[in-house]
DNA sequence: TGTACATCAGTGAACGCGCGTTCACTGATGTAC
DNA sequence: TGTACATCAGTGAACGCGCGTTCACTGATGTAC
C-alpha cells in the first residue's frame, strides 16, 4: 500500500494539523494517538513512519498552534495609522470575546501553558519561543509613529497578560457564574484599552 | 492493624495536603495515587477507605489549594488605611516575584486552570468558586475609603488578570529567555500597580 | 520507454507499562454487656 | 472495670484498561538498468 511521497507529506501535515487543534482542546495527553491518527483519516501504525516518538508530535503541534496566532497579529501590521489602530482593538475585542471563550480551540499560551511548563525541554524551548514572538508581534503591532520601541514593548507585555489572564479567568468561572465571566471579559477588554493608551 | 479514628483522620487530611502540593506541580495527572500515599506515609490499598475515587481527591486538593491562597488575601484585610496598602503592593511582588516563579507549588489559577477546564463538572464548580472568593477578597483588600464596591470590583478583575498573566508569561519564557521573564515580572507589577490606583 | 527489484507508507495485531481500582486478609480499636 | 466480639484503617497482591510503542506483513511507488 505504498503511496505518493507528496500523499505521505500530506499526511503528516494533517496529524499536526489534527494535534494542533485538539491538543489545544483537549491537552497533550487528553488525546491518544489511536484517535488522533483516526481522525486524520489513517490507523495508528502509521504514526513511526513520521515521527519517532509522541514527543516530536507534541513539538510539532506546537510549533503550530503558535504559527496559527502569529498569523493573525501578523496581518495587523500590514494596516498602519489609524486603519492599524482600528484592527487591534478588533483583535482585543476577539480575544476576549464570549466566542474565543466558549470555543473549544483557543489561545495556545492559555490552554496549554500549564502543561507545557511540566515537559520536555524541547517543549518548553518552542513554547517559550512562541511566547517571544508573540510579545514581539504585539510590540510592532503597537507601536506607532509616536511610541518608540521600549514603551511599545512594555505596553505589549502588559497588554498580553491581561488577555491572556482576563480570558483564562473568564474561562475558569463561566460554568459556575456566567454573569460574572462576562464581566471579567468587558472588564479586561476595557483594561486592554486603557494599558495601550490613546 | 486499626488505628484511631483521630489518626485516621490525620492520615486523610494529609492525603489531601500532599496531593493539593503535588497537583500544582505536576498536575493533576502527573503524579499517581501509588505516589501520593507513599509520600503521606501510607499505602496505596489506603486510599478508598477514604475516597471513593481519585476524582473526589481532586476536589478536597482543589478546594484546599484554594483556601491556602485566600488565607493570603484575608490576612491582608486585617490592617488598614496606609498599613492595608502596603500589604497590597507587598502581596503584589510576592506574587511577581522571582521566587514565586521558580517556585515548585504556585497559585492554584496559575497552575491548574488548563487542567481543570477539562475535568469533571464537580471539580470545575470548586475551581470556579475558588476564582470567584479569590476576587471577592482582592476586590475587599483593595476597596479603601475612597473606592466604592463596584469600582473596587472592576480594579480586583483587572488586577488579577493581570497578575496571573503575568506570572503565567513568566513562568512560560523562563527557560529560553531569563532575562525577557525578569522584565515581564517587573513591567506586570508596575502595571497592577498602575491599574490599582491610589 | 519498458522491465525487475528495492523501498517504504500504511495496516492491524501484539507487547509492556503505569495507573486507578478491587479484594482477601490482618489486628488493634471501639463497643456491648 | 473487665471481657468478648464486631468494626474498620491499613496492607499488599492482583485485575483491567488505555496508551505509547514495536513488528511482521502488504503492495504500490520509485529507481536502476
Amino acid at each position: 500500500m505504498r503511496i505518493t511521497r507528496e500523499e505521505a507529506a500530506e499526511n503528516k501535515a494533517r496529524i499536526i494539523a489534527v494535534a494542533a487543534s485538539r491538543f489545544r482542546e483537549k491537552g497533550f495527553d487528553g488525546i491518544g494517538l489511536a484517535d488522533l491518527l483516526r481522525e486524520a483519516g489513517l490507523t495508528h501504525g502509521a504514526f513511526y513512519n513520521h515521527f519517532t516518538s509522541k514527543d516530536e508530535l507534541d513539538d510539532a503541534a506546537c510549533r503550530l498552534a503558535f504559527e496559527t496566532a502569529a498569523a493573525k497579529l501578523t496581518a495587523l501590521t500590514a494596516h498602519s495609522g489609524a486603519d492599524r489602530h482600528r484592527a487591534l482593538t478588533d483583535y482585543v475585542a476577539r480575544y476576549l470575546s464570549r466566542e474565543a471563550r466558549d470555543a473549544p480551540v483557543i489561545c495556545p499560551i492559555v490552554s496549554l501553558s500549564g502543561e507545557a511548563a511540566r515537559r520536555g525541554k524541547s517543549l518548553r524551548r518552542h513554547f517559550a519561543e512562541g511566547v517571544g514572538r508573540h510579545l514581539r508581534l504585539l510590540a510592532a503591532a503597537i507601536r506607532g509613529r509616536e511610541a518608540d520601541a521600549a514603551q511599545a514593548h512594555e505596553k505589549a507585555v502588559g497588554a498580553l497578560a491581561l488577555l491572556v489572564g482576563g480570558l483564562l479567568l473568564a474561562r475558569s468561572v463561566k460554568d459556575a457564574d456566567a454573569p460574572l465571566s462576562d464581566e471579567i471579559l468587558a472588564i479586561t477588554r476595557k483594561a486592554v484599552r486603557d494599558h495601550i493608551g490613546d
